[in-house]
DNA sequence: GGCAGTATTGCATTCGGATGCAATTTGGAG
DNA sequence: CTCCAAATTGCATCCGAATGCAATACTGCC
């Protein structure tokens, strides 16, 4: 039996428990349904029961439970965010907008972060026990874990990384599209030789990236290509160049690096251990478009991510799928921003 | 009425409902509660039942609901962690780092992420309404709003902020430690006149580096200072520096930046701009030890937040106030560590 | 003033798992 | 083979809010 009638109740300590809608229904005199109702949008309550309810509420410092709402409801408000821990300066952004979209909308975000993009395994098991209501993920899944999802009916956006035999939607940067564009530049102005620095062999956009550039420089008949591999970080940018250098046996026209940080630890270890200089002797390009990018210093060639567009997309795409369902999937590709920076040497603009 | 016989039903459309403990128990033929006591740690259940238990569990594919469980021990397992979103690339860091620490131990990362730091109203409302079972925050909360969640029993642990008139757990870098070394390195290098370009204004940690150089160059008896302000970003970086040396009149000895990503804005916009050499005319600091500040284009001389350790320690924290609610607050100051860059004249290390 | 129609309100039940207590089984010692 | 303690298991109840349905209170209109 409840005990509606009794204040909110202290223990020996003298702390007391939060107040429930039950305390805030005795207190003013109501029921607690009446309670409910005026803490919810559209439902009905008369304005003289709504400042009672308000007025009791914050005497008592109550806020309705969400877990107990969300109980009831069959609705967390949650989604699952996953992330991995690239030493990609891009994700964090892309990780605030998100919040920031969802934030807005009423949904909260979860938060799962991997060490490896491959690591997926206990933040499924997580994600299911919570009842997030849609998960946006920026590391892939497998297809079981996938299809354990599906069997939970909560919807799923990939973030960058798409899957060509499945059904799921996405929402990406055309990262094929963009290496494109950077080869077909260098090709244009006249380099003949290509080092590629790709990333970690688990990384779906590394992959994604590296044969872009490697399908459009076979398509152009350039078969001078070396290819090094690092983990889109700084310091293995450096690595790659002199591995590059030495593989090649000298340094090649251009180096694609799978993305800008890498990049720019070409351009460092290219000027400062091999005196080469940037554009001048060699064309160094990245990806993405971050920050650093642009610093004068460097000033990548690359292509951007529209950020921006990207996040509000794959927020919106999975609201409507947690909305409604029965909405099939859909893949959105967005074209990067060709960025011309001065570390390439390049046919000019028309 | 509960119909446990039922098996987990399915809609006139066909798609199944998630299976609860009630129809793992009825397939196993056993008792709900022997489903619950299976799925628990310290729970006494045989060999055999949990056997039984198990094999029902996966043929219906049941997770515990923690939803469910959480409204009855009262507890989410999840934590709030609160971010502002300067444009910063330190905090990414943090937070991947942090939401890891909580993942070891079983704990949920609930993502708020502010506009500006000073947007913190909403958060805390929402914050509460999901019992998180702490706030790890990097963000300030007026005095009111700290006593709201002080007032529902949730323990609070700050990050990079404090207060001294409050009693709060905090971890932090010491920055004006930070501040007065570098103050102090630049000064026994025969720096004279200074420039301090500072963050945004509602940034405690930007306030208390400022006040920390200020303090340390008033000691030392340095009275041509000039100070600009920004807001953590690279652009704003470069256009501090040029206000900086508008309002100087020429360029000062040294500057000294509220962090990297300044830092570095200050030494592109020195170079390219105004022709000087860092730091053969001009010593630039910064604050951070952010990646870029590795680049060797910068090399920043600058001060490294021990990320690692800080955060591994605020997690502990906090999750120690969980588990035990009475410990009293508790500050932590960590140095930081002095980073000899070559973006500034210094005297030779002893 | 009376009545139909609408807006409020309360009642009782539900969501899914945890847990104190009592009943039952198991194990071990003698 | 007995008997007692310890380990298992089931029963009943609780956590806190939402909601269908029925009861009641208003509203406007004639």
């Amino acid at each position: 039996m409840n005990k509606p009638t009794k204040t909110p109740e202290k223990t020996a300590k003298g702390e007391r428990k939060r107040a429930t809608s039950y305390d805030v229904a005795a207190l003013a005199g109501v029921s607690q349904s009446a309670v409910s109702r005026v803490f919810q949008d559209g439902a009905s309550a008369s304005k003289a029961m709504r400042e009672r309810v308000m007025a009791a509420a914050d005497k008592l410092g109550y806020r309705p439970n969400a877990i107990a709402r969300g109980l009831i409801t069959q609705r967390s408000n949650m989604v699952a965010v996953v992330i991995s821990k690239l030493t990609n300066l891009y994700y964090p952004e892309v990780l605030v907008q998100l919040t920031q979209r969802f934030s807005e909308r009423g949904v909260r975000v979860l938060l799962f972060a991997l060490e490896r993009e491959s690591d997926t395994g206990l933040v499924v098991e997580q994600m299911l026990q919570y009842r997030v209501d849609g998960v946006l993920t920026a590391a892939m899944f497998t297809p079981e874990e996938l299809r354990t999802i599906e069997n939970a009916h909560i919807p799923v956006v990939f973030y960058n990384r798409t899957s060509k035999d499945q059904l799921v939607s996405s929402v990406r940067c055309d990262q094929e599209e963009g290496e494109r564009w950077l080869v077909d530049e260098l090709v244009a102005a006249g380099h003949r030789s290509f080092g590629i620095v790709e990333g970690p062999a688990d990384s779906v956009v590394s992959i994604e990236r590296k044969m872009g550039a490697l399908n459009e420089l076979a398509e152009k008949g350039i078969t001078d290509v070396t290819t090094v591999s690092g983990d889109f970080g700084y310091e293995t940018g450096r690595r790659c160049f002199a591995e590059l250098v030495q593989k090649h046996g000298s340094p090649p026209d251009a180096v694609i690096a799978a993305n800008d940080v890498m990049a720019i630890g070409c351009i460092d270890e290219a000027r400062e251990v091999f005196g080469l200089a940037v554009p001048g002797d060699i064309s160094i390009v990245g990806f993405d478009g971050v920050g650093p990018a642009r610093y004068a210093a460097y000033d990548v060639t690359t292509v951007r991510q529209p950020v921006q567009r990207m996040t509000e997309s794959a927020a919106s795409m999975l609201l409507e799928r947690i909305e409604n369902p029965e909405l099939s999937p859909e893949k959105r590709a967005f074209s990067g921003i060709p960025v011309r920076g001065g570390s390439a040497r390049l046919p000019a603009a028309k």
